[in-house]
DNA sequence: CAAGGGTGTGGAACCGGTTCCACGCTTCCT
DNA sequence: AGGAAGCGTGGAACCGGTTCCACACCCTTG
């Protein structure tokens, strides 16, 4: 029933490799004979199929997308944009959502039959040093959105760079007494950003002379429970920080939690900053870095197409800026203790 | 470089046609033969190309969901359990994001090239009749989720049930003027949902010879921003209700800031349901009705594998049931006035 | 004017599967 | 014993594109 290109090329009275030429802009085809072909195109209504297509060029037009807890607001946000990406490129996506650690490994090991898929986007992920050789082993172009791995081109946010942006919020409204609330990496993910981002802390504390100290630092396993628990433990002790860094936005209102469970006022007594800006945070009031999450995913989905074009271009690294968002969940520090 | 059907065949001495009938357990095989074509598979690990297959069969083992802001959590878990269905069914998915009205008419226009996918998945999307008698017209199995239409399969939760179940629970803690916040339909899309769940709250206080008043009645489009508007407007009159049923999560945290702004305390004085179980939800301890949300997806891809099948099994309409989760927002109603 | 080179074109071969047909061989029936 | 029915099998044809080769034709050039 549908169109074929042996239909088009009977009616345009050519052969089917003129239409083919027609079709994908080739030179070598006499300017009268194009317009033809292209008018028996038009009326037919002629769409090629992909499908036979692929089959000939050996190419998919597919790519894979690997993205862990699809449920999370900010993976969402990233594959958002790497969908509007792959539209705008014309390339169909295989998205798989990662959950587990097995699910992740048995992913990584499949994923590798080039018939199947032009190229590969991890997201939050980075593949260990033998999942890495037997992907790029059989020549399948990779790039990672926020994951870090030498020798693999990848698209990341500055999270040292809002590291230093949310602590030096804090110390330009007067805190002293910073702490940090953040996460341990997930084995078998590659969650790296709570790391960086205390990492970009600590940098602008030394900048004035100032460090976090062991018992202001609270980690665990990411959830909104744990960071309450860390929080608490930090806000008990007498001498507690006058403001807190939270590794994202769902620790941060963990922190919150534990503020209001141990009567702090936010801002008053304790300035929180979290890191995300989910659409919670607005709710909340809660002071936040924001990132550019869907144009990770584009600029990311961008760099697999050069790559898959066979094109080398860019940096390995591209790192996108972020933005400090003020709520009202920071304020200044409170007056300091009377002794000097 | 990949193993094909040819290579099998050769070393295993037999016809091409014979690895097919044994990749594909179609009788007709002599158990010897089979057990040795079976045995070289496994050593050359041949795997099918799915591009091959595709082409050959016609078909392209291929479904297009259209999804209608995916940022919205409730839209995203449900996608899940698409995801998750679609693996297991061995079909690939091609995902379509619309954010507007006119991009909503474009996919639904050119969706139906049947070359390219077998099945189409509606998320909460409505198609208009003559959008719904082209894409029929091409033999292209559909099923709505979360979405109505006579004629069309579907798969919903039980919205009018929700709002009985909310309404009841107020009524059981003793209030008798309940508050309505819900929104009004954006055109072209099919969210029919806060007018169903009306209708269930409506009819469980018709049951216990109550309506809700007019002038407590609130419907704009959907947002927080509008709901807390709504909520104020309700709240500020003499006469205000004890407690308020909002069609979404999303718009009983706007009814929440307008009691937080207007000095009501919560649950005391006013009591709050919102419906759907986002997470922001637990976060607040919103009282709500929670749906299966991913259940719906995979129930919904059950269906579309049937009719790709041929198959026309199950009723039209599958309704999945909701659940109340009782949290902070909602307690008993407030000593009534001293007037009798 | 013959040789050489470029251009436009049709058609065969190919991509890697599925399906159908024809054929040889058994088995069963009358 | 002869024919029908049925199984197992190899191989051709096909799905709808792309690409390469061969050829006809025209234009240069020495």
């Amino acid at each position: 029933m549908p169109v074929t290109i042996g239909d088009v090329a009977r009616k345009a009275g050519v052969g089917r490799g003129t239409v083919s030429r027609v079709l994908n802009n080739r030179p070598n085809v006499d300017p009268d004979t194009r317009a033809r072909v292209q008018a028996v195109i038009d009326e037919l209504d002629f769409v090629p199929s992909t499908t036979a297509r692929r089959l000939s060029l050996g190419r998919s037009q597919t790519v894979a997308v690997v993205v862990p807890f699809l449920t999370r607001p900010s993976v969402v946000e990233r594959l958002r944009g790497i969908e509007s990406g792959l539209v705008a490129a014309g390339l169909d996506m295989i998205a798989m959502n990662v959950e587990s650690a097995a699910r992740r490994d048995a992913i990584l090991h499949d994923i590798a039959r080039p018939e199947r898929i032009d190229g590969l986007l991890l997201v939050s992920i980075a593949p260990h040093e033998e999942e890495l050789a037997r992907i790029q082993g059989t020549g399948l172009p990779v790039v990672l959105v926020d994951a870090h791995h030498r020798r693999v081109p990848r698209v990341v946010t500055d999270d040292v760079g809002g590291g230093r942006l949310a602590a030096s919020h804090l110390l330009a409204l007067g805190h002293r007494r910073i702490g940090f609330v953040g996460d341990v990496p997930k084995p078998g993910f590659g969650f790296a950003s709570s790391r960086l981002r205390f990492r970009g802390v600590e940098q602008a504390l030394r900048a004035e002379g100032l460090a976090i100290r062991g018992e202001h630092l609270g980690l665990a396993e990411h959830s909104r429970p744990n960071a309450r628990a860390s929080a608490e433990a930090i806000l008990e002790q007498t001498g507690r920080p006058t403001a807190i860094v939270a590794a994202s936005d769902t620790e941060a209102l963990g922190v919150l939690e534990a503020a209001a469970a141990l009567g702090l006022a936010v801002p008053d007594d304790l300035s929180v900053i979290g890191y995300d800006d989910v659409e919670a945070a607005d709710f909340v009031g809660l002071t936040t870095i924001h990132q550019p999450l869907a144009e990770t995913g584009e600029r990311a989905v961008a760099r697999l197409v050069s790559l898959i074009a066979g094109r080398e271009d860019g940096p390995l690294r591209e790192v996108l800026p972020v933005m400090l968002v003020v709520r009202r969940t920071t304020g200044p520090a409170p007056a300091p203790d009377p002794s000097p």
